[in-house]
DNA sequence: TGTAAATATGTCATATTCGGCATAAATTAA
DNA sequence: TTAATTTATGCCGAATATGACATATTTACA
């Protein structure tokens, strides 16, 4: 693993355990990892693009805004579930969550 | 929505509430089940070529065989965490899942 | 037909995720 | 700089997802 993928994954907050790799992550948990960072990013983006604050968007959703500051910073406790249906909310197309998870694979390490 | 497309949602079991269309599905809401659908078929097939049953399966990823039957079933109470992770235990790839969520694209009504 | 293996369905206690709240830190604009 | 706005972080009770279990149903094959 490299070492801009380490700090990608320390600055999300994840402490996982039991593996004898570095930090500890299994190719299926850093896969995991790298597509929920993938979803949070274009999450951001999106709303980002349609001129929205957390608070603004979190009230669209029915959320709050401490809870959208945790899925754009791909925090452990927020499920790809919420995520996924967020940015269903923000208008994406079912392809667009496609292409978001497929962006991963590039930047992955 | 088509017929054929109610009778899929309604033999998954969904039951969703207080939208004006046929079935109360929104659009993100159905989006958001054919993505799991998608998904959940993907699964299947996944274990079925790998020649396990969903015992077997259960026992690798540390989960029971009836939750295995509710995540091929696209169940209301399996999230896409939970499948996305199974996935990834049998060998698929993040490009495999996004080309599984894409392939919703097309089946969608 | 029977019968064994596989899968589906319902329920429950526990674990995880959720929205909401308080507040800290960062960003932006005067 | 200051103040206003936005975003981040930590915590909590409520809501939801989880594995496990019992049992029903389906499938495969003699």
């Amino acid at each position: 693993m490299q070492e801009n993928e380490r700090k990608k994954l320390e600055a999300a907050g994840w402490k996982v355990g039991n593996v004898d790799e570095f930090l500890g992550l299994s190719s299926e948990e850093s896969a995991y990892i790298e597509m929920k960072l993938a979803l949070s990013q274009t999450l951001r983006q999106r709303r980002l693009n349609n001129h929205l604050s957390q608070m603004e968007f979190a009230k669209m959703v029915h959320s709050s805004q401490s809870r959208i500051a945790k899925m754009e910073a791909g925090d452990p406790s927020v499920s790809i579930d919420l995520i996924v249906k967020s940015l269903l909310a923000l208008g994406a197309s079912t392809q667009d969550v496609a292409n978001a998870i497929s962006s991963a694979t590039s930047r992955a390490a």
